[in-house]
DNA sequence: CCCCTAGATGCAAATGATTTGCAATTGCAT
DNA sequence: ATGCAATTGCAAATCATTTGCATCTAGGGG
């Protein structure tokens, strides 16, 4: 399932003239290979697994270098940062178990109103947002079968 | 408008039997004074300003302290930690300077209909969230009185 | 008011994640 | 195949935060 998005991807790379080296086309193939959030351990975790051996520097590198093409984002999630593919122009955010840390994202967004109340409200001119949600994921819910109302 | 809103949160301390100490108080002091997210240098260097000389450990296990009995709040922000106090029972959100990293509480929460979206769409049990909108703020604006659309 | 002690603090060292300088290596255009 | 700018590995540096431990102190009891 990764391996269309992450050509695509690498041929907009190749496009603007970038290199293509193991720890980029490495890292993309981490982060399409799932839906979580991953951080920097398991992205070099990862890696490795997939017999791509290179320097934890070079994965903090080019994690930023992907993040500044666009390509990837970072985000801060309980003080951890953590990383995700961004697919196409798609706009979505996370649902994160409070338990497990697993994170799963969720499609709605419920900026569009929110940002012209802001306008309406203040002198503040909004341009980006983040939102989390914390809770507990299915699994977690089931495995303490308790009662979470 | 510091001083009311301080006493009330050191007596609720005192009446559940904790110490009152400079560095307890002078943080509250310090986090009522304004309504910006402090960061934690902004915190040690607000403590000196107004006679209160303690160590940056100090700081840090009492904004710890402090956080864990509910009485501030810790969030991050373009990963850097802030504090706030927790005044009542208010939930806001904050608008963040993109510029001059300014933050500006806001009142509006779309929280309520989008837990309701989520229970509907996911097996995800919603129990907490964070929001932040970032943009520029007012100043920021004028001052660069240029043609953010 | 003085004592006493659990808890708070100062200090310096440890930690852990991330960054950086530099020499060696590599992708890829020519 | 060659050349060079960009990338990488490695080790050391940085930076925020945490921790161990000896010393202090807030505030309750006498
Ligand atoms: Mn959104
Ligand atoms: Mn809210
Ligand atoms: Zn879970
Ligand atoms: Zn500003």
């Amino acid at each position: 399932m990764s391996g269309k998005t992450v050509q695509a991807i690498v041929n907009t790379l190749k496009g603007r003239g970038e290199k293509i080296t193991p720890a980029r086309k490495g890292i993309l193939e981490v982060l399409a290979s799932t839906d979580q959030l991953l951080n920097v351990a398991e992205i070099y975790e990862a890696l490795r697994t997939n017999g791509v051996f290179v320097n934890y520097s070079t994965v903090y590198r080019t994690l930023d270098y992907l993040s500044k093409n666009n390509l990837i984002e970072k985000l801060v999630v309980t003080g951890e940062n953590k990383y995700k593919l961004l697919k196409h122009r798609e706009h979505i955010h996370h649902l994160i178990c409070k338990k497990c840390h697993s994170t799963q994202p969720f499609d709605y967004c419920p900026y569009d109103d929110l940002k012209d109340i802001i306008k309406a409200k203040t002198n503040f001119l909004p341009l980006e947002h983040r939102l989390e949600i914390y809770g507990y994921c299915e699994e977690c819910q089931k495995k303490h079968n308790s009662n979470y109302k």
